[in-house]
DNA sequence: ATGAAAGCGCTAACAC
DNA sequence: GTGTTAGCGCTTTCAT
């Protein structure tokens, strides 16, 4: 594979010239700069970065370490870091924690050791831990979820707003007994959801009942066990509020196993919007997360910190918006 | 930020002892191994991976580019591959080329430039082009579509039996008029959906009608002008086969904006299962890809060639699994 | 404007 | 078993 040296042999100059004509850096003779291009074409040389990264101590590649990539939550903040990224003539790596504390800890690391410009992320849990990130000067950003130690910046949204006015929907829909799916206890969103869900309880005089309220984990096909003994209660909830839409899906096919349909018979409100929310029947009621804009906001947060190490940590709070539809209708009504 | 200097300075070693004790590599001392250990925990020394890559001339990082971050499909095979790699002690970076050009051309230059240990990417199209890759000598596996100069191992899905079996079964369902509407013309399997599709209208002495027959791009919100055209023709399909499930959502949409209805008004097969295909009513009648396991393979071949460059090229291709559902029945019976 | 040379942090011969 | 040392390929002073 060509060197660096092969190329300034080829084009008779010194490996400065070509590293300041292929870099556009300092000013080279144009004669010079085409014979350097000309050889580096030639072999095809390809620039090391390894060693170009070495030497500069920099990266321009930023880690998004996401907690579901099956989630489209997550890879519409993706698309949003990606976006504002590319702009930025940074690319960025996305990796898959899937929830687990370990695979996190393991992507952390190799993102410090690879020591790429900063990292992105949605902490697995209130155990994640960047310090040996922010330590070492490798900007952070949260998103969706926070970090129990606020040093870095972070993008939230405001769930549990979102989820006291789902619940007061559904109530004031008309559901008597409404119940919640929630995430695992430690993670944020989960706990948020669930607070906001109570909020909504308390603000209509409505007193918990610990029976309606179940947890389960937050990815594809987790959740179906706490969906049939919801459903399977001797006093069923009569509306239920979705922590995410893996829960939904899980739910949703339970209803269906079992012969019930959404808004009639059972008010559902999931977060997260998704594609699929006008295509059932009755349509799926949802409060949607900006989620794109997460991830654009993320990134530029992320840049910001890069160009400036000195600058303060942040924390935007982001509203999510409820859709009403179908679902959170006990009418028989259109979707 | 601590480096292997600092370390060797505080545990009275030399760095070479350093980096034994902490490889594990040749057998030093324990007593040293053990100030060494001491001594890297309390600088809170972090190898650096450019500088280890760089000597070493090799990473354990796996590049995977897929076209489309929000397509399902892909993040299964993110999550096959992901698998395979994580056991065998490799990392993966996930790229979204977002079906351009340009940026999968980018995303591959950076591959090389950071030397990853192999690269599984699903190409954009059929000028995509990783000589630069394989002529460095980095390994790559194509999924999903083909690349035009195949000195790479591929993994397939036999798409084009697929699509005829799902045609043949929806000509067997009664429909009469049976159109299609596949990915853009030059992607491998878009080409092939279509081709199956007039093979199964051929097996069946239908006539092919051009009318019938349209394309969009694949990615999300892209097809919502050509299935429009398609239901609204003068004499409109009374059946199609969409060629993945971003498109699916957008044919469903108009259905549904149309007042239409699947399978009784018009039979619906699209390829790719999605968690939402048993929730909508009638339920979505799919061809379903193996795309973990599509994911599984790439990354198991790619490692098998990372360990062995001088293997030759294999090519593998996976079946397809017609999943027949209500979408795809005429009577009105459940879903 | 160009070249010589130092050195980023690490590993792997090679000596001892 | 341990230390010395030579690079990996690049960028960047520092001279010229």
């Amino acid at each position: 594979m060509a060197t660096i040296n092969d190329v300034a042999a080829r084009a008779r100059v010194s490996t400065a010239t070509v590293s300041r004509a292929l870099n556009g850096k300092s000013t080279v003779d144009p004669a010079l700069a085409a014979r350097v291009q000309e050889a580096a074409a030639e072999l095809g040389y390809q620039p090391n970065g390894l060693a170009r990264n070495l030497r500069r101590q920099e990266t321009a590649v930023l880690a998004l370490v996401i907690s579901d990539v099956e989630n489209p939550f997550f890879t519409a903040i993706a698309r949003g870091v990606e976006d504002v990224a590319q702009n930025a003539g940074y690319s960025v790596v996305l990796c898959n924690s899937d929830e687990q504390l370990a695979k996190e800890r393991r992507y952390l690391e190799i993102a410090l050791q690879e020591r790429v410009a900063g990292v992105i992320l949605s902490p697995v849990g209130p155990s994640t831990n960047v310090d040996t990130l922010t330590g070492r000067g490798t900007p952070v950003v949260a998103v969706d979820r926070p970090l129990t130690e606020p040093s870095s910046d972070q993008v939230l949204v405001a769930s549990r707003p979102a989820a006291q006015e789902a619940t007061a929907h559904l109530l004031a829909a008309g559901y008597l007994r409404v119940g919640c799916l929630t995430g695992p206890a430690g993670v944020r969103t989960a706990d948020d959801r669930l607070d906001g869900y109570l909020d909504g309880l308390r603000a209509a005089g409505v007193a918990p009942e610990a029976a309606l309220v179940r947890r389960a984990e937050y990815r594809a096909g987790c959740a179906d066990a706490a969906a049939a003994e919801l459903l399977d209660l001797e006093s069923p909830p009569d509306a239920l509020l979705l922590a995410n839409s893996p829960i939904a899906v899980a739910v949703l096919q339970a209803l269906a196993a079992r012969g019930l349909r959404a808004g009639r018979d059972i008010g559902i409100v999931a977060f997260d919007e998704v594609p699929w929310a006008t295509l059932i029947d009755p349509q799926l009621s949802v409060v949607a997360q900006p989620a794109y804009e997460i991830g654009r906001v993320a990134a530029e947060l992320l840049l910001a910190r890069i160009g400036d190490h000195t600058r303060q940590p942040t924390a935007t709070m982001l509203a999510a918006r409820l859709i009403p539809r179908g679902s959170s209708r006990r009418s028989l009504g259109e979707s």
